[in-house]
DNA sequence: TACATTACTTAACTTAAGTGAACGAGATTA
DNA sequence: TAATCTCGTTCACTTAAGTTAAGTAATGTA
């Protein structure tokens, strides 16, 4: 497991043996079973993740409903906005799958930041470039219908549509599940005409 | 002029007088008159911007088509994904309005951050922020139907609806003029009732 | 096993966005 | 000045998403 992680890191930076045992000595290796929740609304946080195994999501509760904003699978990384902004959490996420990730949180980040300015460097370049890919999907949805996100989907992530749940998947494509339905029932249906 | 981006930078960190002169010496604050194409589609870039006075925005051109999707105003930075992605760009900028930016290159930032850490450090900070910020933009556009979103804005960003044309607003809304035309007529009716 | 709960689909109806066309106001150009 | 173009709005019509409700299948629980 820790290979995954050194693998990603590789294309970023390349870490000496120092500083691969710097890591794995901070113990960020976690285990989590399939619907834990790892944050709640209104919760203060400083942790950060890195999925190794699995799916987790991040949903709001809006008057009562859940909406899911985004799935983070294998090799994905990703920070919180309230961690960011040390606010409280506006929204929960939890394991959609049994998850294998890291969890590091901002204070250890800070000190290995200061002790090997590669790990800054690093979170610099993965920082600008989780922010170009995130602005090219927003533009994207901006610029699509449901029925062409969700055949966007079907190319660019196809295995979320086999292991995430379909009202997951709905509010992910910003419509409600009986919307994606009937999409889906009518795109089988031009593929039969 | 010069004093607008000290005062941006010193959110993050201190510079010293050095620092600040290298900065100036890089001789990057431009002057672009309203109308003016910063970028085309099709071309590879190595500047990132950041907007002292006036609007610039981003747009595809689908279909024959032109789609907002962002716009950029005082005090906010941005580095176009193409750069990052080191690939053609896949949208236009151009100025909305005659508007007074700073253009850094890709290269020299390489230069000026290995040579001052603490622009490497600012980078990163910057990046976790905005990054940080789209999440949660991006997140309200899916969670709201056009008409919430369009009054979203209103409170968030107003100036921007007196400063930009409506047929562009619509697009980053992600809708056709028409629409946001109907749309606000609905709402000025509630008003009334 | 029986029961309850949740997930997914289908259908009928409502609401709002997309489409194509027309119009007037302003700005731009010949 | 007249002609043209762009922009914003309105209208009638079409299309698709939201809403409410019902039914079925799958899952979980007593």
């Amino acid at each position: 497991m820790q290979e995954i992680l050194f693998n990603f890191i590789s294309k970023y930076v390349s870490l000496t043996e120092d500083e691969q045992n710097a890591l794995v000595s901070l113990d960020i290796f976690r285990s989590v079973k399939k619907g834990t929740t790892l944050l709640k609304e209104g919760q203060k946080s400083k942790e950060s993740y890195f999925v190794l195994k699995g799916c987790i999501r991040t949903y709001y509760v809006l008057d009562g409903e859940e909406k899911t904003t985004a799935f983070y699978t294998e090799m994905e990384a990703f920070t919180p906005p309230c961690v960011i902004n040390k606010t409280p959490s506006e929204y929960y996420i939890s394991c959609v799958e049994d998850t294998i990730l890291t969890v590091s949180n901002s204070d250890m980040e800070v000190e290995v930041n200061s002790k090997f300015p590669k790990f800054e460097i690093m979170c610099r370049i993965l920082s600008e470039e989780l922010l170009a890919k995130q602005r090219i999907d927003f533009d994207e949805f901006k610029t699509s219908s449901p029925e062409q996100r969700y055949l966007n989907l079907l190319q660019s992530r196809p295995d979320l549509i086999q292991r995430v749940p379909q009202h997951q998947l709905a509010s992910f494509l910003g419509i409600k599940p009986q919307s994606l339905s009937r999409l889906r029932a009518r795109i089988t249906e031009k593929d039969k005409g």
